[in-house]
DNA sequence: CACCAGGCAAGTA
DNA sequence: TACTTGCATGGT
């Protein structure tokens, strides 16, 4: 039995973590995530989306597909400069276009411009891999892993930490290895579970959670405040 | 008008 | 290790 304590003592999380899963599913249905069609797709939405409402990033990659911009070669000649005005709508678009860049020619340089051959790589090396690019940090690279890549890794956002203060589940600072930790140890590592639960906390984080630490209209509500 | 959104890296102490 | 700051658009 893996345990964590909490609220000063030592609790079983399986049982409640794979509870919640099916009150949300029934709730919500299957989230679908991630918005994309192809690999690349989701990796350069996973860049755009950093501290940016999804809607501004949609446009932005609305852009790079009018432009069909979404090819790997294309996107490792661009300049720079010409990329961020393209991207313009998702903010930080100077940053980010330079952050798209490094991953652009790690996929081109070290892999042929082809994901599949960097899909070689087992999930920790992937990671490593991955981390490795300036402009990916934990969460960018995690669902990439996750949402792109197919690999059983559990993403951690900022609607993860608020769920767990939220709804009393872990305390202390929940930081990003912790919270990974506390999810992946206690939940079997199945890609589809892993890509629908984090949906599922984004969605009810959007609709209950924002900052309030009571959701009177959550549905979680019945079982998670006794 | 102010505040925030599916972060990250670099700088400071 | 643990803060702080810059990066920027668009919606509420």
């Amino acid at each position: 039995m893996i345990t964590w304590w909490a609220r000063g003592k030592m609790v079983d999380y399986s049982h409640r973590l794979m509870k919640i899963f099916e009150l949300l599913f029934s709730h919500y249905g299957p989230r679908r995530w991630w918005p994309g069609d192809t690999p690349l797709e989701i990796a350069i939405g996973a860049i755009l989306t950093q501290n940016t409402a999804w809607r501004n990033v949609e446009k932005a990659i609305e852009n790079l597909k009018s432009l069909d911009m979404l090819d790997v070669k294309k996107l490792y000649d661009i300049e720079t400069e010409s990329l961020a005005n393209i991207i313009k709508p998702s903010g930080f678009y100077n940053i980010k276009a330079k952050r798209l860049k490094n991953l652009i020619r790690l996929i081109y340089e070290e892999y042929g411009g082809d994901i599949e051959q960097l899909k070689r790589h087992g999930d920790s090396d992937l990671r490593m891999r991955l981390l490795s690019v300036k402009g990916i940090g934990e969460e960018t690279g995690d669902s990439i892993m996750l949402y792109a890549l197919n690999r059983p890794i559990f993403v951690v956002d900022a609607y993860t930490k608020r769920f767990l203060e939220n709804h009393r589940l872990y305390d202390g600072k929940p930081d990003y290895q912790t919270v990974q930790k506390f999810f992946m140890e206690n939940l079997p590592k199945d890609v589809y579970l892993f890509n629908e639960y984090h949906a599922l906390i984004v969605s009810l984080g959007k609709d209950y959670c924002k900052r309030a630490p009571k959701c009177p209209l959550c549905p979680l509500k019945e079982d998670l405040y006794r």
